[in-house]
DNA sequence: AATCTGATCAACCGCTCTGGT
DNA sequence: GACCAGAGCGGTTGATCAGAT
């Protein structure tokens, strides 16, 4: 027996909206606002859509703070340090681009940012060690495949200049990363990140005691012993970018948003079901911005 | 001019999360 | 604690358009 769904399809309008619609979807909500229930808007507006459609129309085309047109090189800048922090997060991306919605992003992610990157990614290529071969040998409480996370998913190549430090021409012609230099600090200057809070687990546990939380939870507090086991997977990996993944978890006191141009790049490689910093990942980013929002959706 | 192909983006779908009971 | 309904999210689809052939 499956779930129920979530309105009587046979007898609502499913495609483009028109503006009639539009116009009442609008003038209801200007009147009534929502009222908190989505579901039953529909039919008290007056119109022959699912609740959820209506939601999706307001949330993405018809709020009146919703910005239109090309992203900015510094819109660009935020949502590529993003994904390199939180991974395919578009709601809380969102959250830090006044006017954009997650469906934008994402859009522009995946149709335009994304190859814009990997454009930049055609010739000799050398194969890196893949996030699975990290994982693999965590003990399970590490992560939970069951909510997948884009950002780390398996590598297949990347081209050994991008890799290269010295590849002044990638840095110059790319959005993402055409400050001066691409230091994590010039990174972390680049967008409006004040808490730099990551948790990775099923509850976020704080455990410095004076709230500066820059601790990561996979799953549960990380111990020690954790701590050493994981570094010391990395490190018998023998490989030398092993230390930045870890610092772009914000491990150790590396700040989550230590990540370099490889991790950028390794992110958008990664392509697949495996998983790292997945399921109810806890990220408190602006906290004058979207902190009420983060932490709306998150606790 | 007609057809093909790739890019774009609005919208849908199915899932998880959350809060109420 | 179990169950349920609704909200919200991310992945995917499909219609449309623009440029190439």
């Amino acid at each position: 027996m499956g779930r129920a769904p979530c309105c009587d399809k046979a007898n609502v309008k499913k495609g483009p909206w028109s503006p009639e619609e539009d116009s009442i979807l609008k003038d209801y909500i200007h009147k009534y606002g929502t009222g908190g229930n989505w579901i039953s808007l529909p039919h008290k507006a007056g119109l022959k859509r699912c609740g959820k459609s209506c939601r999706l129309r307001w949330l993405n085309y018809l709020r009146p703070d919703i910005k239109h047109g090309d992203f900015t090189d510094e819109e660009d800048r935020v949502i590529c340090s993003l994904f390199a922090t939180i991974g395919s997060r578009w709601s809380i991306m969102a959250a830090q681009l006044p006017g954009r919605t997650d469906n934008d992003i994402k859009n522009y992610w995946n149709t335009k940012l994304k190859k814009k990157l990997m454009g930049l990614s055609s010739q000799s290529q050398r194969k890196l060690p893949t996030f699975s071969s990290y994982h693999q040998t965590l003990p399970t409480s590490y992560y939970n495949p069951t909510r997948s996370f884009a950002g780390f998913d398996p590598l297949s190549s990347v081209q050994s200049e991008i890799l290269n430090n010295n590849n002044n021409a990638f840095l110059g012609t790319n959005p993402c990363f055409n400050h001066t230099t691409s230091t994590p600090e010039s990174l972390v200057s680049s967008y409006p990140v004040k808490e730099k809070l990551i948790m990775f687990g099923s509850e976020p546990s704080c455990s410095s005691s004076d709230g500066s939380c820059s601790q990561i939870s996979y799953g549960r507090e990380m111990k020690q012993e954790d701590m050493s086991n994981f570094q010391g997977l990395c490190a018998s990996d023998g490989y030398e970018d092993n230390h930045k993944f870890m610092l772009s978890c914000g491990v150790n006191g590396g700040t989550p948003l230590d990540y370099d141009l490889e991790d950028v790049k390794r992110l958008i490689n990664y392509n697949g079901d495996n998983n790292c910093c997945n399921n109810n990942n806890h990220v408190l980013i602006d906290e004058n911005k979207t902190q009420e929002k983060v932490m709306d959706y998150y606790y």
